[in-house]
DNA sequence: GTCTATACATAGATAGAC
DNA sequence: GTCTATCTATGTATAGAC
């Protein structure tokens, strides 16, 4: 599925890859979708509880920006994105992960922002959750697609931004 | 290829769909790769264009903003970079439009960034690109998949932030 | 330009032997 | 559980008539 994005998931080319013949595979997942569905599953669960550890770890922020800038993550969350497009029922576990992992998110950031000095009122953790996903996404995706440095350059920056938004967190919660 | 995935595309069902035959569809594409290189070219040139008279505008960020949030371009951007996985030379192609939306921006924001009245120290003019891009590109994700409410919470917020910018821009611009 | 016919690879899935 | 054999649909691409 990385290698060859998912169009590229067959019976036969799985089978191909394990050894084994690709009847078997469907003796194992029935249909493709249920193959999709479970590949979601288990990587869901050790990434909801990663996240969760995150948000308890001693930088936050940091440590959550870390997790979400995970390269294999991404590229696996862009095909089963274009996947999910044309298979409803993987489309709607897509859908259940997103809300667990959002969810997560904004019950704990409104103590987390307070620490670190952000107005809720003008950073509401909804955009705050947004906005670390989608800039994380944005940037491994053009990282790993090496098309120039300026990726590499934001991700500098925002490491210092939140380094910095750290000790001021730090310093606010031990005075 | 917005319906159904890019694996749905296929000189069969894009003959079907025009109402030809396949072959056809070869004789003006050769390849696949060239359709969908051409799908990627006949919208570049327009949205790099788009883009630059936002920055032009009255209100640059705001005016960006609802250009990135555009729901097509963004499903249309998610199966390109997921075919472009394993399409080297739309890959190629991905890249160098990507560089040249990624130039325009930061080439244009530290003066605009110093009229929002923005450190670029704190928030370089690459990282800002980046946000904004990776913001709404997420954000439309989820609000096209329709997954939960939470992200049109995060886009009213973001609208909202940025409607602040302009004012504070607007204000010590015409003082 | 547009078609029919066709070559050839691969897909998802099932039947049934072992 | 795991296999061989097989059905049927679909894919990319080309040859060659009109």
């Amino acid at each position: 599925m990385l290698e060859d994005g998912y169009a590229a998931v067959s019976s036969r080319s799985v089978a191909a890859r394990v050894g084994i013949n690709a009847p078997l595979v469907h003796y194992y997942f029935p249909t493709l979708d249920d193959l999709f569905i479970a590949v979601l599953e288990r990587r869901a669960g050790p990434n909801v509880d990663r996240l969760t550890d995150a948000l308890d770890s001693d930088q936050p922020l940091l440590t959550w920006w870390k997790l979400a800038s995970n390269r294999r993550g991404a590229a696996l969350f862009v095909e089963l994105m274009a996947a999910a497009n044309h298979r409803p029922l993987l489309k709607a576990e897509v859908g259940q992960v997103a809300q667990r992992v959002r969810k997560l998110q904004v019950d704990r950031l409104p103590k987390l922002l307070d620490e670190y000095g952000l107005d809720t009122h003008e950073f509401p953790p909804v955009l705050i959750a947004a906005a670390m996903q989608g800039l994380a996404f944005g940037l491994v995706q053009d990282q790993t697609a090496g098309y120039d440095t300026a990726a590499d350059d934001a991700a500098e920056a925002m490491v210092r931004l939140l380094e910095r938004l750290e000790r001021r967190r730090d310093a606010s919660l031990e005075p």
